[in-house]
DNA sequence: TATCATATCCCCTAAAATGGGGATTTTTTA
DNA sequence: TAAAAAATCCCCATTTTAGGGGATATGATA
């Protein structure tokens, strides 16, 4: 018996974390090809060429974008998705084969891929949440973010008070953030404002 | 010319990390030995072998050790401490030469530990931090960005609810900030937190 | 046409924050 | 050493948020 090359891609922006792993991957004993994604767009670009076994997804790449993940995996059948659990926000772990941190030692990963990668079967459960925010939510959050409290933001809206509750509502079940702060980290990684916007002196 | 050899012990409890900042300091073209350590205690048996020029603590081993820390500084007065700032934990920069995160690139990363070790004794003024607020604001302020509730900040520091409130009233008479956006974007500017360090799913 | 996403509105309770008073003890510093 | 600053603790009333239920109307779309 043979082992096959496995071929892993990595989506993770940060290079620490990156390199890491290609370096407790280099050290296993399994022959493994890896290649760096530096967007899940680069996903079928590289897939023309080369099969893929398994993808490593960052979790900072997974935040808001479980419709692109779930493409994925419609599209690539036999492709196990690994997500980086970093702890610093919810991962769907329904969405992926497995995932792991950043404090597991290199023989529970090495294990995790392997393991992985001989039992190709899949589980692939739908659970469905929406991402992507609406025009009206990005307004909320705006407001949030600039320190408004429900009732200013529902007078600057010119709506009322419990609608702009239903839309907070929302933001935090889309995004699982629900804290200020992280939705203001959210808010800025998004574009959805910038800092220069944001009025500091405000209540 | 020649380099000298620079030597760099690295606490840093992930194995991924670990790895990944090795991996990257062995890819730069400076002559760079490495040590791993596992814990603070390590350092002094190392220390008496070789002289060591830099050392890398992750935020994982420095919270509640600000005291052990200074400790080495006293120590170890030609020992350039570089913070490992990463998520979920804050770092104290005041205790550190320099503080690099997960994210920042690998070019960054050499360039500060060259830069440090160039001018052995520069950033005590560079991280002049007056902001006016005090060890305990700070502390606070860092709850408080983290979405914290009082209660759990409160906890956190081990003090009583109302000394939580005591400071953030002091915190919002000292910088007239009093919306938590405000307050996130302010701890950044400020330095006493990074983004990296912010817990976006906290409540 | 029937369903879905969006946007709007409302009720409820419990928890948390706000902002106004204070006070005492410990640590720093002039 | 005495004064100042920092850190700790407490009470009060009011406002705001969190999180759980809902409902209705509209426009797109499958």
């Amino acid at each position: 018996m043979h082992n096959s090359l496995i071929y892993i891609g990595i989506l993770e922006p940060s290079q620490i974390v990156s390199e890491g792993i290609q370096s407790i991957l280099f050290q296993s004993d399994k022959a493994i090809k890896v290649y760096r994604l530096n967007d899940l767009e680069e996903l079928d670009e590289l897939c023309e060429d080369k099969t893929l076994d398994i993808l490593i997804i960052s979790s900072l790449q997974i935040v808001n974008r479980e419709k692109e993940i779930k493409k994925i995996r419609k599209s690539y059948h036999n492709l196990l998705l690994v997500g980086i659990d970093y702890g610093l926000m919810q991962i769907p772990t329904e969405l992926f084969d497995g995932t792991f941190t950043l404090y597991d030692s290199s023989e529970y990963f090495i294990n995790l891929l392997s393991l992985l990668n001989k039992n190709k079967k899949v589980n692939k459960t739908d659970i469905s949440d929406e991402n992507g925010l609406t025009e009206r939510e990005k307004d909320v959050l705006k407001g949030m973010v600039n320190g408004l409290s429900n009732k200013e933001i529902a007078d600057l809206l010119n709506i009322s008070i419990h609608t702009v509750i239903s839309h907070r509502k929302n933001i935090t079940a889309k995004t699982g953030i629900r804290s200020q702060s992280g939705l203001t980290i959210y808010a800025i990684s998004k574009k959805i404002i910038s800092i220069e916007e944001i009025d500091l002196t405000n209540h």
